[in-house]
DNA sequence: ATACACCTTACACCATGGTATAAGGTCAAC
DNA sequence: GTTGACCTTATACCATGGTGTAAGGTGTAT
């Protein structure tokens, strides 16, 4: 795969690619002869996870992070577990608020649709409560 | 409640909070006789909201159209609904891939708990299946 | 009245996560 | 063999979401 097929397949630029590379989210991956960059499906996982990871909000650090766990070998599997664990619990606090505000929209979508003027369907009061 | 007071009140720096009242996120407060920003517990509300907000992944931009759907006055109710309803979905979409990252992490944890070789505990083949 | 902590504006600077552009090489089709 | 679509590197530029600094005013305590 060359970089614009790999970049087409998960819709991102190619250029992203090139910076995920030099920011160390992506190996370097085997040149042909002339020079251009020849991806495998492994690259196209990694490419994927750093693609879900961003969604849900994660840094690329964090990515780089997490990706790393697994290849640098001097890590030990208590330390492994002491990072996913962190992602973990951070991960858990981002979904409670998330929760919190759908709840908070959920209801001022409802109450929008009970009355007509928009002066008794404020935002803010849902807050304050 | 003057600027530093507000800030503190919601761990943030006071240059913040101009940023967000030139970024058009707070009212311009009144002033005191010197000058000096006043608040009131209506801006801590809506600095609150706005904490709240870009802890679950709104940007600053996102979070006007969510505060002022309130107080532009020519909006109709169906609008509102609109906007409200799109950042619901947005919200919906985060939520499930956050599901996802929430159990590949599960997973990752737990089954580093198990084998000591860090070679055996990848990230990526988590992904890949 | 002077020190000190705060306030004001304005402007510069920063990190993050890219995107665009220039200058040049490659490759496949016609 | 030349056109067009790709590739390369390097460098510049951009938006977002701030933070820092300078130059000056305010307010209170001693």
């Amino acid at each position: 795969m060359k970089i614009s097929e790999l970049a087409k397949a998960v819709g991102v630029n190619p250029q992203t690619l090139r910076y995920y590379e030099r920011e160390g989210l992506l190996d370097e991956p085997v040149r042909s002869a002339s020079g251009y960059r020849e991806y495998d499906k492994d690259a196209l996982g990694r490419l994927l996870f750093i693609c879900e990871a961003k969604k849900i909000g994660f840094t690329l650090r964090e990515i780089r992070e997490l990706m790393w766990l697994d290849t640098d070998e001097p890590q030990s599997c208590a330390s492994v577990q002491k990072v996913v664990a962190k992602k973990l619990s951070d991960l858990e606090e981002k979904l409670k608020a998330m929760r919190r505000m759908k709840k908070l929209l959920q209801n001022l979508h409802d109450r929008c649709a009970e009355s007509s003027p928009i002066a008794t369907c404020p935002v803010l009061e849902h807050l304050s409560s």
